[in-house]
DNA sequence: CTCAATCATTGAGATATACAACGATTCGAG
DNA sequence: CTCGAATCGTTGTATATCTCAATGATTGAG
């Protein structure tokens, strides 16, 4: 090899031009901006985005576990715990220690919390809506479909 | 409206099992962890998501202004200016005054930093394989015409 | 009964995001 | 040409988020 210290006529060339093409970059970008928007309309309602998706698993199924609460969104553990602590705070859900396993909690929502969920459940559509502006119903299906099918590995 | 501290019998019903329905929440989890797989691909080449992001930006067109790449990425002009220290110092690119607006330094990626991104490229590659396993080519291609619509609001 | 594993919790450190203020510079209105 | 508003990069700060390690209580396997 030859002048290894300067390559002067060096094509250079591939390095594309930018990461439109990278679906990692647009599902970051997608995510953020989402986010903002869903932030903005739920904020009103005293919940952020993460308080949101923590009652919405209280208010459903029958008593998550915190653990299975981190799990499905896909958070530590530990933050979890101040989640459900501010919620509970609130009186938007209770934590009971579960009578099968005295270790783990059951998380479910309160009449208030089920109440609030309403309203934010109704926000988180509205900011959905807006961040999908640009995709017809059909079109926002399959992207449901195709994402579900990267979260979950299932279909 | 009667007992209005108490509803013993209301049937709750509606409140939807989960958010797997929402496409802002698989959103999110798609994004962490995609970031998570090419953070741990990228960490070998001494980069992070931000930074490769910058220094693929760099290294693409003729000098993007700081700006520029804050608005391309979402992020704040601040946290820019950090990137970019860090990937000057390492050599990676160079942040020269724009002659026609001496408000604004022009960043390009250095030799050095066009061949490590060469590399980092083909880690991103990589990582983004690994996240979308479960989809098929074709798939992948929907799936980025969809997201390259929601973030650019064109097509 | 003992030991490893699990759950919730606490705390600390690293990283990310957002916002306000500033000097230097550009640009348009008059 | 001059003045003032707007823009760019920068610094600093406040807040949120992520990740990891350690601990007590409890479970379950052997």
């Amino acid at each position: 090899m030859r002048a290894p210290e300067n390559e002067p006529a060096e094509p250079v060339a591939a390095v594309e031009p930018d990461l439109a093409g990278e679906i990692e970059f647009l599902t970051v970008r997608a995510a953020a901006s989402g986010t903002r928007l869903a932030r903005a309309r739920l904020r009103p309602l005293g919940l952020n985005v993460r308080s949101y998706s923590v009652l919405a698993l209280a208010g459903s199924g029958d008593g998550w576990s915190q653990r299975a609460i981190a799990a499905y969104l896909d958070l530590d553990p530990s933050q979890v715990v101040s989640l459900v602590d501010e919620l509970e705070a609130k009186g938007l859900l209770t934590r009971e220690v579960d009578a099968a396993d005295r270790r783990a909690r059951r998380v479910r929502a309160t009449p208030a919390g089920t109440d609030l969920l309403v309203h934010a459940r109704q926000a988180a559509a509205e900011a959905e809506d807006e961040a999908l502006a640009a995709l017809a119903p059909e079109e926002r299906a399959v992207l449901l479909r195709l994402l579900r099918r990267i979260v979950f590995a299932e279909d």
